[in-house]
DNA sequence: CCTACCGATCGGTAGG
DNA sequence: CCTACCGATCGGTAGG
């Protein structure tokens, strides 16, 4: 029952997701990885089979980071609207919580992939959709109980609340705007006055 | 009055834009740019001092296009709201208009350079902040000839318009969604309705 | 505007 | 996991 070394494997994705979160999925290359880590480029691109595979596997750890740090203090709220609210506080800027140096690797992903093909931009929409899958089935389940309007366009909420987080991400990590915490909670609670229970049309 | 060559250094900003869409700023390589004009290497590379001034000239271009194609319709409209919903319609899906293969090579830098730092990113942040500024006056005049209330958070309607814009883009490109231009258009007429001088709170 | 070239770095391989 | 190496490409320069 050795401590030293933790893993290699998990060292590494731990270090590229860091790495990611800064330079974005192009940005990482096998030989700064390596020498951050302190072993040899070939050392390091033997645990993979290709740099492809490398992006494939440092997008699994930002969504088991996703999960961690976002989706299990979600789930241990009440349901329903308090599953809602503990969401937005734990997802917006969760890479701080998280740990990570940069801003959030799925978002800037997307952005980097969304005109090119292959492997990595498919397990990134594959990503992209689960979790707006999850947030609907949250949103879905705050109906049923009542804490939003059983008319809601629940599929509209999420497109919504998507862009709200993206707004966030720019306003504080591109423009450094000191009110982004304010502004989003400002917008996520019109979002969710307009989609209460109470309507008052 | 020859009619070619059109200006070597315009095609090649014109090219350098279009795989700007397609590529991300640090996507462009000078090698691949002047490839695809049929131009050496070196001979394209003579027309800037170095790969980071060729940024900074194609986000002066891209800026150049945002204002040609979404700026100058927008203005020809009436005043106040209709100018707010022209610049949607405008805005919103812009590239496509402006004969680009690629996405807003704009929103993609933002999340490309959110953790970096130099004079491309500052370019980057000066023309995000003087966009949102042109946002912002065109909110406030709607405000004032009596279009929209007048104790609007005018700073605040544009910031989740900008998360509008945000979320279509990702919508759009990225996750392909047939529906992406009513989801906007839903979104942004829930906007207008909260923002409206008709308050029926 | 070109050819020819520079050192550095890229992803990846051979061999151990 | 390492050293040593491959061809390709990078930004940039010399010289014309």
């Amino acid at each position: 029952m050795n401590v030293l070394p933790p893993d290699r494997h998990h060292q590494i994705l731990r270090r590229g997701l860091d790495l990611m979160s800064v330079s974005g999925l192009a940005g990482i290359t096998i030989g700064v990885l390596a020498e951050q880590i302190g072993m040899s480029k070939s050392g390091l691109f033997a645990h993979f089979g290709s740099k492809e595979d490398l992006q494939l596997a440092l997008l699994g750890e930002a969504e088991r980071a996703v999960m961690e740090v976002v989706l299990t203090p979600t789930m241990l709220a009440p349901e329903g609207l308090p599953q809602l609210q503990t969401l937005v506080e734990q997802w917006f800027g969760w890479t701080v919580r998280a740990g990570l140096q940069g801003g959030c690797p799925v978002a800037a992903g997307i952005f980097e992939l969304d005109d090119q093909t292959g492997a990595v931009r498919e397990r990134l929409v594959g990503m992209e959709q689960s979790w707006r899958a999850s947030l609907t089935s949250l949103t879905a389940r705050a109906v049923e109980l009542g804490h939003l309007r059983p008319n809601l366009d629940v599929e509209q909420f999420v497109w919504e609340l998507s862009g709200l987080y993206l707004s966030h991400h720019v306003s504080v990590r591109f423009l450094c705007d000191a009110q982004a915490g304010e502004r989003a909670q400002l917008a996520f609670s019109a979002l969710l006055g307009r989609s209460g229970s109470a309507d008052q049309a």
